[in-house]
RNA sequence: GGGCGAGUGGCGGAAUUGGUAGACGCGUUGGUCUUAGGAACCAAUAGUGCAAGCUGUGAAGGUUCGAGUCCUUUCUCGCCUACCA
């Protein structure tokens, strides 16, 4: 008996290098097999691989695996996000070339993802640092500026002085850089846009379409476009300002007779008149200081700042109210403007109180009579309006809002609007290691678009990194530029490196393709993606802008057979393991402790005992990071692929063990010892003895579970399922069994395996004398279903026995059968049965009474 | 404040249409073995009880022959988002 111990370390290399020599994962367009795009989100070459990257992988891969055997033509390709900050600062800090440092890292990690074993098509690896690829980018970028989707616009903008360059709204998060955390300042740049709010509406019916996204996903980024329909309202104003109106956006116009005030943002640009009121300048500095921390925002503190003009209620013109300045109200949100109704809104409720304003109730509570005054505080509930004149008796909100609109109409005071919180996506970035932006100005600052021809636009090397700013502007010999033998000077700022990624999907389709950024028959054939796999974080930003990318792309354009880029998602759950630390507070990792079974310490300090704090994503500020590389090293890609699937459900957290991948790596040991007794038994040509028929039931009920599990994404069960069948190999194999029928059910079974631990069940393959070319197997129901059953019998819905008998039988045989039953027949002596409860093949239920 | 989701053993987690709650793994306990290994193997492991049994899926009600699953109320936790007019 052949007892040696598996050994990875041979195997995988191995099978690693057949498949490539074999170049069985590289994929053509076959018009006779159905496709299928299998795509997982691609790395930032940081350095090494992390385990967040080995669990996305090997999700995508068991996926792509599973589809192959299951006949799909798959494509399954892989590449590199490799602009972005990172490379620039580790660049400037080991005085590198940021590309030399990003293709280091690129071929670190293809090797680190080569080793997991991934299906991956390398033929197609793409990065999005490389002049082939960013020459389409800036294609695409000058064809959105034909179609009137890019523009430029002095604006203000979030600025990262840590960073030193502006941040999207979504890249600000409290108030701070997304990645330095630095607090962010205002500034006013010339930038460019893409117009993305163009496609709010659209946007927000695609999300209906996507059935295979998860919920919580859609949900996120409906609130992100944030439609709202409402009014727009322009107040008269009255004061010594040359201003005649104010315009307000307004989702309750029906509580207008409510009006108590009218607030404007410190960016309205009414604020010009006061620019030069030293009490104005300080109050503006006090709201960008409260805007910004957490705490201002839970205390809510509203503050205002009185100006002299008065605004009148259209609908009651002998009404003026106050015109503030307040702390609350955004200028890129409606008109900058909002009007305070405070007796049906906490916020201008919370304002009315601190300046003593009139809170004039015109909405009553369903319940209530018309004598309802708000008390406490604001009341936005529904009901029936009140004290408003020709609105009393409106139902709110079904009726109200919009028969005010038609009212606010028909008296031209204002008029139907919806409003989008999403915000047109400004894509300039003051930086080096980006896609440079094809355009020029003249000495007039007149834009100009690079020929075409003349792309792309190289990013210069050897630029001093360590000039402050922008070092592009610094490289006089790259920006001047002669263009049809005119000087121009060249845009400086890059592309938002979220750009590169909104349309790699579909360079992957044909990566090699010259004159384009993509084929159509390619993307005809291979889009869309069928399933996408990734973090949740990018739910809002990289997959809005992707599904942006692609109706921007389509605009008066090419004629696509799909208008959303990602059909599934899959959103994946983080690594996470417990925190230590010392016994002065400073972060351990996992490898600078040990346990004495009961406490941890500081390795080789006994006396400094270690605090285990609460599992959290790995992370390196808090140490609490696994390198895959050395597990890899110590236990293998299946035994790491095995225990990464194994402990949750791939939509939730999963807690990193030290244990848990001990225990994986132990069990493929196991396998290979059940392997070989698997393969004497084979070899000794066993005739049939009967017991190859429960071997047979439960090779097709794996088939059908692991197919369903598959499907499902429950690959934690799947791992299970492996386990089980284990369990039951190794007590079987003890029975005499027919050898034949053995090796047939045998080979099915690693079939299944194949998916989560593909070398292994390579080799066993092999071993057996088998080649590569295997289907997945198909469940043979005539066994699924089982001869014997387990009936459940109840009493009154309650569990008193079970039966083991044939299937199939009916009520009366079976209800023969128990009634002999010690059990059942205690329980039904001297009662009589009032009703029978019989569900075929289930069980049995018997309603009795004294 | 708003939105979404989740509560099942010591732990991670299983459980088609409502139909044997706790699959599988970790841990723990007891045992066997000695090529002392990253051991392996066998058995037990929701609680309680000698046992038959009783109790058990955050809590309280309800529907049903039967509820982890459906309905109502409620509590707790997690995630996302935030002055959006």
């Amino acid at each position: 008996m052949n007892s040696e111990r598996y050994n990875f370390k041979t195997v995988e290399p191995k099978w690693q290098k057949k498949w490539a020599e074999n170049r069985i994962f590289s994929s053509k367009i076959d018009h006779s097999k159905e496709k299928f795009y299998c795509l997982e989100m691609f790395p930032y070459p940081s350095g090494k691989i992390h385990m967040g990257h080995v669990r996305n992988y090997t999700i995508g891969d068991v996926l792509s695996r599973y589809k192959t055997l299951k006949g799909f033509n798959v494509l399954h390709p892989m590449g590199w996000d490799a602009f972005g900050m990172p490379a620039e600062n580790a660049a400037r800090e080991n005085n590198l070339d940021p590309k030399v440092w990003t293709n280091k890292n690129i071929s670190t990690m293809k090797e680190q993802l080569k080793r997991l074993g991934l299906s991956i098509d390398w033929e197609r690896e793409i990065s999005t640092c490389s002049e082939e690829y960013y020459k389409h980018q800036q294609l695409f970028f000058l064809e959105l500026f034909e179609k009137g989707l890019v523009y430029r616009k002095e604006n203000y903008v979030n600025w990262d002085p840590v960073d030193q360059t502006v941040l999207a709204n979504e890249q600000v998060i409290d108030g701070k850089g997304w990645r330095s955390g630095a607090v962010v300042e205002r500034k006013k740049l010339n930038q460019w846009f893409f117009n993305i709010s163009k496609f709010s509406q659209e946007l927000l019916d695609g999300l209906d379409k996507l059935k295979q996204w998860p919920n919580k996903v859609k949900v996120m980024q409906k609130n992100w476009i944030g439609k709202s329909f409402g009014c727009e309202i322009a107040f008269k104003t009255e004061g010594d300002l040359p201003i005649e109106e104010i315009k307000c956006f307004t989702t309750r116009p029906d509580t207008l007779f409510g009006f108590s005030f009218l607030a404007l943002s410190v960016d309205h640009e009414i604020s010009k008149f006061y620019s030069e009121d030293l009490k104005f300048q300080e109050f503006k500095k006090e709201c960008s200081k409260t805007g910004t921390t957490e705490e201002a925002i839970a205390i809510g503190e509203k503050i205002g700042f009185k100006t002299n003009l008065m605004a009148i209620n259209p609908l009651n013109p002998s009404q003026k109210v106050p015109v503030f300045f307040a702390n609350f109200v955004l200028m890129d949100y409606g008109f900058g403007a909002v009007f305070g109704c405070p007796a049906h809104d906490q916020r201008d409720y919370d304002f009315a109180k601190k300046y003593d304003l009139n809170i004039k109730t015109v909405v009553r509570p369903e319940e209530q009579d018309d004598k309802f005054i708000v008390g406490k505080e604001a009341y936005s509930g529904s009901g029936v309006i009140i004290n408003s004149e020709f609105l009393n008796g409106l139902r709110v909100p079904e009726e109200s809002i919009i028969k005010t609109i038609e009212i606010l109409e028909e008296k031209n005071i204002g008029k139907k609007k919806i409003n989008f919180r999403l915000k047109d996506w400004g894509v300039s970035r003051q930086r080096y290691w980006g896609c440079p932006i094809p355009v020029a100005y003249d000495e007039n600052g007149s834009v100009t678009a690079i020929p075409k021809k003349d792309l792309p636009v190289k990013l210069p090397e050897k630029v001093d990194l360590n000039s402050k700013g922008n070092p592009l502007d610094f490289k006089e010999d790259w920006k001047n530029v002669i263009i049809n033998g005119k000087k121009y000077t060249r845009e400086t700022d890059t592309l938002d490196t979220f750009v590169c990624s909104s349309w790699y999907y579909l360079r992957f389709c044909s990566p090699q393709e010259s004159e384009y950024g993509f084929k159509k028959e390619e993307i005809d054939y291979w889009m869309p993606v069928d399933q996408y796999i990734g973090g949740v974080e990018h739910a809002i930003l990289h997959l809005l802008y992707s599904r942006f990318f692609m109706k921007a792309i389509g605009y008066k354009n090419h004629n696509f057979k799909f208008d959303e880029p990602f059909q599934g998602l899959f959103t994946q759950g983080m690594v996470c393991h417990e925190t230590y630390k010392d016994k002065n507070n400073n972060w351990l990792s996992p490898d600078q402790i040990v346990s004495d079974g009961d406490k941890y310490y500081k390795k080789d300090e006994p006396d400094n005992i270690v605090k285990v704090g609460p599992s959290e994503s790995m992370s390196k500020s808090k140490k609490n990071v696994i390198d895959p590389e050395n597990i890899m090293n110590s236990y293998g890609a299946d035994a790491v692929r095995l225990f990464i699937l194994s402990d949750s459900p791939p939509e939730k957290d999963v807690q990193w063990s030290e244990q848990g991948m001990n225990a994986s790596y132990k069990f493929l040991q196991k396998l290979w010892t059940l392997h070989n007794k698997i393969k004497v038994k084979i070899q000794n040509n066993f005739n049939l003895t009967g017991s190859e028929k429960n071997l047979e039931n439960f090779t097709n009920q794996m088939i059908s579970k692991i197919t369903n599990n598959l499907e499902n994404f429950s690959y934690n069960v799947i791992i299970a399922n492996i386990y089980e069948t284990y369990n039951f190999l190794n007590k079987e194999i003890e029975k005499e069994i027919d050898s034949k029928k053995l090796k047939e059910n045998y080979i099915k079974i690693l079939i299944l395996f194949s998916p989560a631990i593909p070398h292994f069940s390579s080799e066993c393959f092999e071993d057996l004398g088998y080649g590569d070319k295997v289907h997945w197997p198909i469940a043979n129901l005539s066994f699924t279903n089982k001869d014997k059953i387990d009936y459940v019998i109840q009493i009154n819905g309650k569990k008193r026995a079970i039966l083991n008998d044939n299937r199939d039988i009916d009520q009366e045989s079976l209800l023969l059968k128990i009634k002999s039953n010690k059990i059942v027949a205690k329980y039904i002596k001297d009662k009589s049965i009032d009703k029978i409860i019989f569900v075929k093949n289930r069980l049995i239920n018997l309603l009795i009474h004294e």
